[in-house]
RNA sequence: CGGGAUGUAGCUCAGCUUGGUAGAGCGCUUGCUUUGGGAGCAAGAAGUCGCAGGUUCAAAUCCUGUCAUCCCGACCA
């Protein structure tokens, strides 16, 4: 295996070439689409369990709808269709024959799933509905980079219906936290949580919260997101229920999601130049053990192996490389590729000794701690407990970054500087009127990533105007 | 969609200016020796040079067209 681009002198080189070193995709052999090898679908796979987990725990069910949308449906919400027609991928055949409606390729659920929910509910018995899916989608993207923005990409989507507005509100507030968890908690991925602006939001709905994160480069990444769609949709689909007092209501319905995207912020938050470093609670394999191999190597296996089921038996992620070919030294700089948190070297060394060597992917080469040696007896307790201070190592080195990288002004200068150097987030006091966010854009490449109330100053930075929010500015992925 | 670049072995690329038998490194296969941060030696397998036309005795190389990919922008909840 190749050595990467160092990741400080070209973000953009660094981050492709881990993805493809890595062994987490492939080119695939269409546009703007990504083949998920084992390795990146293990991340996948831990990324949907921790948030299929929490949404099962909030009381969701998982359903699955189709791929297709017949463009007489896709088209009755006008918001909708006007802010996804130009990515919309059109299938106008079958077989030899015309198609005698187009059907749109989903680039969201929400119109095949309002129209089934149009027919599921009748009553304010049947509510509220809450169903995730875990799906595909398609979004014909202009420029595509791997994880962040693909033509096709897996996510979930969750869409549920409400009798009240309050309850829809709580709902997307509820989903919003747990997304927040799962970046910070468990993905390591510090992120501020607010709303979008009118010119962000999602087309469609009345409110759109998200989780915003900030990449090394100073941009930010939209991380998820969790819409209040009014009763938009309702009415566009006749989503209605006859309510106790027997009096006919539309209802309040909900979206959330969250994408592979997700895996991209976690890849460029914590990789460095030796490749991915994978928090412990996402890493396919958390612990690698590499036995090296010298003079006779029976005892040596005999006791990698005796490791090896010990782990297993904890209910660790483990894996033990034999492979005969490759020398030590390869293996180390593979594994250290791939990020797996802890590496355990065994050799007739550490076995005359009675120890492993437990080595840390989160610390630099030789850095103090990054290698301890371990008694055989006591390697597989001591593991969760370095694995937590792994984790909570990437998290706060995140933090830092964050934390280091927004910056707080209330001088229209520096606040321009500031947006045009994507020198990170930067939070200022703002009006919240569109064309002030516009004229923001075309001046600097930045845009709100999102807001809370109340603004801490009187007036926008950027305009002038009275202020009605604190903003979050960045360019953006 | 605008600007730039690139398509030659699994990967990274050289060869093209000045047309003349298809190259290197890495990887892969086999064997031996090795193995604590990317091992060594030896032998071997592997490419219709993105595709289509044209010029020529002869095209990876020159010309025209076309497709694809990457980078930077615009666009993108």
């Amino acid at each position: 295996m190749e050595r990467i681009p160092t990741k400080n002198d070209d973000l953009s080189e660094w981050y492709n070439a881990v993805c493809y070193r890595a062994e987490l995709v492939s080119q695939a052999p269409v546009r703007g689409c990504l083949v998920l090898r084992p390795y990146g679908y293990g991340l996948w796979e831990r990324l949907q369990s921790e948030l299929d987990r929490r949404f099962k725990e909030t009381g969701h069910e998982n359903a699955y709808f189709p791929l297709l949308i017949p463009e007489s449906l896709l088209t009755k919400e006008a918001e909708h269709v006007e802010g996804f027609a130009p990515e919309v991928l059109w299938v106008t055949e079958g077989g030899t024959e015309t198609l005698p409606e187009r059907l749109a390729i989903r680039p969201t659920s929400e119109v095949v799933i309002g129209v089934m929910y149009a027919e599921w509910i009748q009553s304010y018995r049947d509510l509220p509905v809450l169903i995730n899916q875990w799906a595909n989608v398609m979004r014909w993207e202009k420029r595509t980079r791997p994880f962040l923005r693909t033509a096709e990409f897996l996510w979930q989507e969750g869409h549920t219906a409400h009798a009240t507005e309050q309850e829809a509100a709580e709902e997307v507030a509820r989903m919003l936290e747990v997304y927040r968890e799962v970046a910070e908690d468990v993905c390591a991925v510090p992120v501020y949580k607010g709303e979008k602006s009118v010119s962000e939001r999602f087309a469609g709905a009345n409110h759109t919260f998200s989780i915003e994160a900030l990449m090394p480069d100073g941009k930010a990444l939209q991380s998820a997101t969790s819409h209040e769609l009014g009763q938009n949709f309702a009415r566009a689909y006749d989503i209605k229920y006859l309510s106790e007092d027997q009096s006919e209501q539309y209802c309040w319905t909900t979206s959330w999601g969250m994408s592979w995207r997700m895996l991209g912020g976690l890849i460029m938050t914590h990789g460095d130049d030796r490749g991915l470093r994978i928090p412990p609670k996402m890493a396919p394999t958390e612990v690698v053990i590499v036995p090296i191999p010298r003079g006779d190597t029976t005892a040596l296996y005999e006791a990698a192996r005796a490791l090896y089921a010990e782990c297993k038996a904890a209910g660790l992620r483990v894996k033990l490389d034999e492979r005969p070919g490759q020398s030590p030294g390869y293996k180390f700089n593979e594994w250290d590729m791939r990020g797996v948190p802890i590496r355990i070297e065994i050799g007739n060394r550490d076995l005359e000794a009675g120890v492993a060597t437990l080595v840390r992917r989160d610390k630099a080469v030789k850095e103090d701690g990054q290698k301890q040696a371990v008694p055989l007896g006591e390697v597989v307790s001591r593991i969760p407990e370095i694995l937590e201070q792994i984790q909570q190592n990437l998290f706060a080195q995140a933090k830092a970054f964050l934390t280091e990288h927004t910056f707080s002004t209330t001088d229209r200068d520096e606040f321009v500087r500031l947006c045009t150097e994507r020198a990170g987030m930067v939070d200022v006091p703002w009006c919240g009127r569109p064309e002030c966010e516009a004229a923001v854009k075309e001046a600097t490449g930045a845009s709100t990533r999102n807001l809370r109330e109340p603004a801490l100053y009187d007036r926008c930075t950027a305009c002038g105007e009275p202020a009605r929010y604190q903003a979050y500015f960045a360019q953006s992925y």
